[in-house]
DNA sequence: CCGCATCCGGCTTGATACTG
DNA sequence: CAGTATCAAGCCGGATGCGG
């Protein structure tokens, strides 16, 4: 693996290099609540429980001045401010699909060689159906 | 999306999750760099320079408490002590790859995207522009 | 050298309150 | 609604030390 530079630093992986320009315990977060639709300050609060105003503020800043969101404005009143992801951050989609999806089987903990076929996976779970599992 | 329920919590994103059950700076690029081969203490510093002692003995604790990482004293004179990838962090794999993916990538477009205010710097060379031949 | 442990200072994050 | 202000807690970096 050859060695990456970027800003006068010399990285030994993409990750690491990742971890100097996106770094924040919310920002994947962030943009994972963004890939659909552009949200609102109070739907990304709504949609991330656990993380606190002060939080949700300082990381769409950092993320607007990385260049991964843009604060949109909307005219009128009052004015609505649109956060939307930009085709910078588009690029970590399939990342953030496949950490979504180890986040969600981390739940059930299936040892992984049972091999599980994925056409056979319905599609999202109904939300009682976790319960079941949870009455330990 | 459905919520998931993990430890007694209740999270919106397998994200989420995730940043409960394996936070920390280091973690992501010392899994990463476990993918190919077990590695000891000494490697894993010589192939993440940037990382101390301090934060590598912490976080490879904290990986092996959290099942990603199985610590393998290897007897002998002087003993070595392996760090090797278990089972579930294998799950995590491809979405290593994508992120280290996506991190290499961002070298190609233009590096400091934070906002200049200068109408008056000229857009010669910069130094990141180096960057591009550098990785021939 | 190797694999940590300890101490300290600084940066990041959390909790709560408050503003236009 | 979309954030700030302030203070406290916790995580991280750097230096140093230590037994093997």
């Amino acid at each position: 693996m050859s060695d990456i530079k970027y800003n006068n630093k010399w990285f030994k992986s993409g990750l690491e290099l990742l971890n100097e320009v996106l770094y924040g315990k919310w920002k994947f977060i962030i943009i994972w609540n963004l890939t659909d639709k552009p949200l609102r300050f109070s739907d990304l609060r709504k949609n991330i429980p656990s993380i606190t105003d002060r939080m949700l503020s300082l990381q769409l800043k950092e993320l607007e001045e990385e260049g991964f969101v843009e604060r949109i404005v909307l005219e009128g009143n009052p004015p609505k401010i649109d956060y939307k992801l930009t085709e910078k951050s588009q690029g970590l989609l399939p990342a953030l699909t496949a950490l979504e999806s180890f986040g969600r089987n981390l739940v059930q903990n299936k040892p992984p060689y049972k091999k599980v076929l994925s056409q056979e996976i319905p599609l999202p779970l109904s939300e009682d159906q976790e319960s079941f599992f949870d009455m330990l």
